[in-house]
DNA sequence: TTAAAAGTATGACAATTATCACATTTTTAA
DNA sequence: TTAAAAATGTGATAATTGTCATACTTTTAA
């Protein structure tokens, strides 16, 4: 996609407020980068210059805990918008963010993003209004992580994984994580995600195949999800 | 304190950045509530018709979990905005809010505040700002609930309490919270929450002496907090 | 193509944490 | 002031989860 104005990607984000010559601005001035599944857009700690509009694929959003594993807190798919709570907050990255699949994102320079911010109140508002879902979402993580089980947790993550990446042609979720990964979710041991996940399969809640992971039962997740 | 123009307290929030004659429009507009120990500013599932400025007091903001449990998920106090999330993301309140002694709050409506965030981009971005940090916060809160055990947490926790509401005369930390709210922050058992302040107490870390706690080996704390 | 590496799976066991029971202390309200 | 209620503290025990060992499978790269 050479211009933003073509671009359908802004019609799930705030980029959707801009003026025509706005449009136009961050169209001429953005760049457009490819990531392969596993590259870093930018880790824990930088300084970024800028935020990135996602324009294809997904994203894992990772911090590192003082006991050396990875906590995932969120997943970003296309169109949404990575970076701008570090961008606008003036503040290092609070995560890292690593492409789950090929992904391509477009950067927009700190530079733009004030300017816009500045003087389209719309834009303004709108991207604020997804920071506020974003923290209404953490604290509900939050909640879920310290009063819920592993295996409540491992029941609600795969209800989230479905809601977020959907279905494939097989009626498998629609997203390739290890083993490893979906322990970083939850805040678990490998071993024991996997334990659990083998405990699913045995009560023919899910179907495992590989990292494919099918839902048989979804309200059977859902009852165990909600702690019952 | 009758009115905004002689009040200290927006010093501390995004109310420094209002012009001289919007300061006045919302110190004509406002209401002034008192809380006493115990009272309920809003509740989780409200709709809100403005935020409140807290110009005395502290309060916890907590989350029901599907269990029957409150978790806390932050303290605010004196000079922070309170409500702004709900308002702003035309949400619900995710949140109740309840006061932990008596509290003095400001009221202004919804309608102000959207007033201000649209003439504003000074006020506008202080509060995004804002958010961006008490997003990165709870990402924080996040991952060392999934990733610290209970005794970490709890070291995490007084000294966190330490720096939110500093010491007495006494150098104890200066808040009154049962076991059981302690229990709420940190996500486990009261029980176990005890039962964790009890050994720090033999382990001569802390004092106990009814709910007031004097934290006496700071370094030590924090090795645990760390996980050593 | 094949050896090495990484990922997945499972058992055995240890450590952590929750739950229940009950005693003691503190707070509350009549 | 005093009885009732709530909060705190502690033991016993069960349930959950983590850790280590090891086998098997899949992926990767030479």
């Amino acid at each position: 996609m050479a211009n933003c104005q073509q671009c359908i990607t802004r019609q799930f984000n705030a980029l959707q407020k801009l003026s025509k010559s706005q449009l136009k601005t961050i169209s001429d001035t953005k760049t457009q980068t490819v990531f392969e599944k596993g590259d870093v857009v930018f880790e824990e700690g930088a300084n970024l210059n800028g935020i990135y509009c996602v324009s294809a694929g997904s994203c894992k959003l990772s911090k590192l805990s003082s006991n050396g594993k990875d906590q995932i807190v969120r997943f970003v798919r296309e169109g949404e918008l990575l970076g701008y709570r570090s961008v606008i907050g003036e503040e290092p990255a609070g995560l890292t963010v690593t492409a789950l699949e090929e992904m391509q994102a477009c950067f927009i320079s700190k530079e733009e993003v004030f300017e816009m911010l500045k003087t389209n109140p719309n834009f303004s508002l709108d991207i604020f209004k997804t920071a506020c879902h974003d923290l209404q979402m953490a604290n509900t993580a939050l909640t879920n992580m310290a009063q819920k089980s592993v295996r409540e947790r491992l029941a609600n993550t795969l209800l989230f994984l479905k809601k977020i990446f959907g279905l494939d042609v097989d009626d498998n979720i629609n997203v390739q994580l290890s083993r490893e990964e979906i322990a970083n979710v939850i805040g678990t041991a490998t071993e024991s995600a996997i334990r659990l996940l083998s405990e699913f399969k045995k009560e023919e809640l899910i179907v495992l195949k590989g990292k494919k992971i099918k839902i048989l039962d979804y309200k059977g997740l859902e009852r165990i999800g909600l702690g019952f």
